[in-house]
DNA sequence: GCCGTGGTTGTAAACGTTATCAGTCTGTCA
DNA sequence: TGACAGACTGATAACGTTTACAACCACGGC
C-alpha cells in the first residue's frame, strides 16, 4: 500500500505538505503541489479511507436499507440512489432486510459506525424503533412519516396520479371501480387507498369499493383474482404492478380478458408494467428520481443544511389495460 | 461516540482488556469480561468500524459490481449476495456500472481502499483492464473467465440447463429451433449459442439457427419479432427471459399465439418468467445461490485459502410456454 | 526461602490521515 | 539596517482500535 509517506519521500516534502496539496491546493506554492501530484500520479496513490473517517469522523458512505432488493420498484430506487451518490463521491451501502423488521433493527445497528446516513427506504420498523434510530442517527426515511420532524421525509404524492387514472377510468365510461389493496400495516397502502377514495368522492359519479389485504407480489394477484371478479366492477386498480400481474395471470387461465372484459390499472410503473399483455396502465413516479431526493436530502442532512420535506409527483401512463366497459 | 476508553472507566480496566474481552474472550477472567460486557451493554457501545480497519488492514466491507441493479438476474444475484456477507459479519457495497466499462473502470479505483475484495458480476472491462484489476486487488469474476487463474471465477454451467430444454422440445415434436442471441460481446452470449449448438449437434435430428445480435432487453426481442417468424421454427429459444417477454409482447400484437403458433423459452428463469402470460418456460439456476457462491469465493480468497472455481448447473423448468408444433 | 512458570492485566506503539502550531524565509516599510 | 508581516512548509498530536511486550501476582517445586 502507498502511503502519504511515499508520495512525501518521492516529492522531496513533508506528509503535511501532500496532504495540502490534495486537500487545500490554493496553501500550496504551485511548483510544490505540481511536484506532488506528479509523485501522486507515478505511485498510483489512493488515500486511505479507514484513516480518513477516523481522522476526521466522515466515512464518505452512506446506506440505503431496502425491504427487497428483487422488487423493481427498490431495485430502481436504488439504481438512482446509486448514481447519485456516486457523483457525490460517496459510496452506497445497500441493505436488504428481506421484509424482517429484526434483520433491519440489527443492519441499522451494525451500520452506525460505518456511514454518515441513512436512508429508510419503507421501513418495516414501529414508529418507536424509528424514532430511536432517528435520533441516534442521521436518516432520512422514504414513504414513512415521522410526528415532529425527527427525520426529514421523501414521499410519493400518490394524488395526482390517482386522480389522473380516475379521470381516465370515468373519461372510458367506468363507473364501480374496485382497488386491490397491500400488505395492512403498510403506509403506503393507507395512502394509496385514501388518495383513492377521496378521488372517487371528489368525482360525484365514481364508487370505489376495496378489496385485501393481499401480500403485495404476484401471488398475492392470484389469490384474490376470483373474488375481484365478483364485486362486479369493471376496472380494478391493484397495490402495485405485481399484485395487477398476478391479476392478469390467473384471469388470463379464467378466460377473463384484459381490457376487453375489465381494465386493470396497476401502481408504480416499474419496468415489468411494460412487459406485461397487455402491456399495464399504471400510476407511478420516477423512481430514479426519487432515489435521487432521497440521497440529497440526506447529504444537505449531513451538511447540516435544512431541506423541506420532499414529495414526488405521480402520473399515470396509460398503456394497452384499460379500455371502455363492456356494455351490457 | 462511545470508545473503548469510556467502557474501560466504567468497567475498571484497561482499554486492552476491553478488546481482548470482546476479541479473545479466553484469554480474560471470566468475572472481569462479565465486568466488561456489561459496561459494553450499558453504555452501548459499537466498535469503530474505521478505527479497526485503520489497524489491521481488514474493512469488513466487500463490493459487488454490477452492470444493471434493475435487471432481475443482478438483483438476485445480489440479494444472495447480500444475504452470505451479513451472515459472515460482511457489509456489502453495491454498485450499479450502468453497463458502462468506464464508470465501471472509475468506480473500481475508487473501491480499492475501501473494501476488502471485489465480485465483479459480468464484467464490461476489457481482459487485459480485468487481468490488471485483479492483479491489484483481490476479486472474484462472475461470468468471465480470465486466462491463467488471475481470479477465481464463479460461472453458470449452462449446458444442463441447454440439453433439458432441447429435449423437452424434441420430445414435445420440435425439430427446428431458432435461437435469439444477446449482445454481441457478451462472454454469457458467447456460451449459450455453443451450449445450444453442441446439444443439438448431439442430438442428431434437431437443427438450430441463430438470429441477433440483440439488446438483452424487452426492446431487443420485440425488435426482431417478425424476423424470427419468418425463420420457419417452431420453437424459439431467447438469450434471456427479457427477451423473450418482448418477443411475447410483439407476437401478441400480431395475433402469434404462444405456445398453441410457437413455442418459448428463455433464460435466466427470473421471476419475471412466471409473471408473464402464457408464464414461461425457461433455463435458469438458483441465482441467490449463485450469489452466494460468489460471495464464499471472496471469503475464501480473503482468508487465502484456495478454493475451486465454482461452476452452478441450470435447469429447465417448464411452465406454460411450450407445447407441441402446430401440425402442418 | 528462592526461583521459575503460567495466567491475567496494563502500557504503549502503530495503522494513515488531517489539522494545529511553530518555524523558516522573503520582501517591505520605517 | 532592523523589524515585522505574510507566505509557505514542517513537526507533531490526535482520531479509536488492536497487539506486542512488560509487569504483576500467586503458586509450586527445588
Amino acid at each position: 500500500m502507498v502511503t502519504v509517506h511515499d508520495v512525501a519521500a518521492r516529492a522531496g516534502v513533508s506528509i503535511a505538505t501532500v496532504s495540502r496539496s490534495l486537500r487545500e491546493p490554493d496553501r500550496v506554492i504551485d511548483e510544490t503541489r505540481d511536484r506532488v501530484l506528479a509523485a501522486v500520479a507515478e505511485l498510483g496513490y489512493r488515500p486511505n479511507r479507514a484513516a480518513r473517517s477516523l481522522r476526521h469522523g466522515r466515512t464518505g458512505a452512506i446506506a440505503l436499507v431496502v425491504p427487497d432488493i428483487e422488487n423493481p420498484y427498490f431495485a430502481s430506487l436504488t439504481k438512482g440512489a446509486q448514481a447519485t451518490s456516486r457523483a457525490h463521491g460517496y459510496s452506497l451501502v445497500v441493505v436488504d432486510t428481506t421484509e424482517s423488521a429484526e434483520v433491519e433493527d440489527e443492519e441499522i445497528g451494525a451500520l452506525r459506525s460505518q456511514v454518515d446516513g441513512l436512508i429508510l427506504a419503507s421501513s418495516r420498523l414501529t414508529e418507536h424503533e424509528l424514532a430511536r434510530v432517528a435520533a441516534e442517527t442521521t436518516s432520512v426515511l422514504i414513504n414513512r412519516r415521522l410526528p415532529g420532524a425527527q427525520a426529514p421525509t421523501v414521499t410519493l404524492d400518490e394524488a395526482p396520479g390517482v386522480r389522473a387514472a380516475l379521470e381516465h377510468l370515468r373519461a372510458l365510461g367506468h363507473r364501480r371501480v374496485l382497488y386491490v389493496g397491500g400488505p395492512d400495516a403498510s403506509w403506503t397502502e393507507e395512502r394509496r387507498w385514501t388518495a383513492l377514495r377521496d378521488a372517487a368522492a371528489a368525482d360525484g359519479g365514481m364508487t370505489a369499493l376495496r378489496v385485501g389485504p393481499v401480500s403485495p407480489d404476484a401471488a398475492g394477484g392470484r389469490a384474490v383474482a376470483e373474488e375481484a371478479l365478483a364485486l362486479d366492477a369493471t376496472a380494478v386498480i391493484a397495490y402495485n404492478d405485481l399484485v395487477a400481474l398476478g391479476l392478469l395471470a390467473r384471469w388470463s387461465e379464467l378466460g377473463v380478458r384484459v381490457p376487453e372484459d375489465v381494465s386493470l390499472i396497476g401502481f408504480d410503473n416499474t419496468f415489468v408494467a411494460q412487459l406485461a399483455s397487455p402491456p399495464l396502465t399504471s400510476v407511478g413516479a420516477d423512481l430514479r428520481g426519487f432515489g435521487e431526493a432521497a440521497v440529497l436530502s440526506l447529504l444537505a442532512r449531513i451538511d447540516r443544511r435544512d431541506i423541506p420535506a420532499v414529495s414526488t409527483a405521480t402520473a399515470l401512463t396509460v398503456r394497452g389495460s384499460t379500455a371502455p366497459p363492456r356494455p351490457r
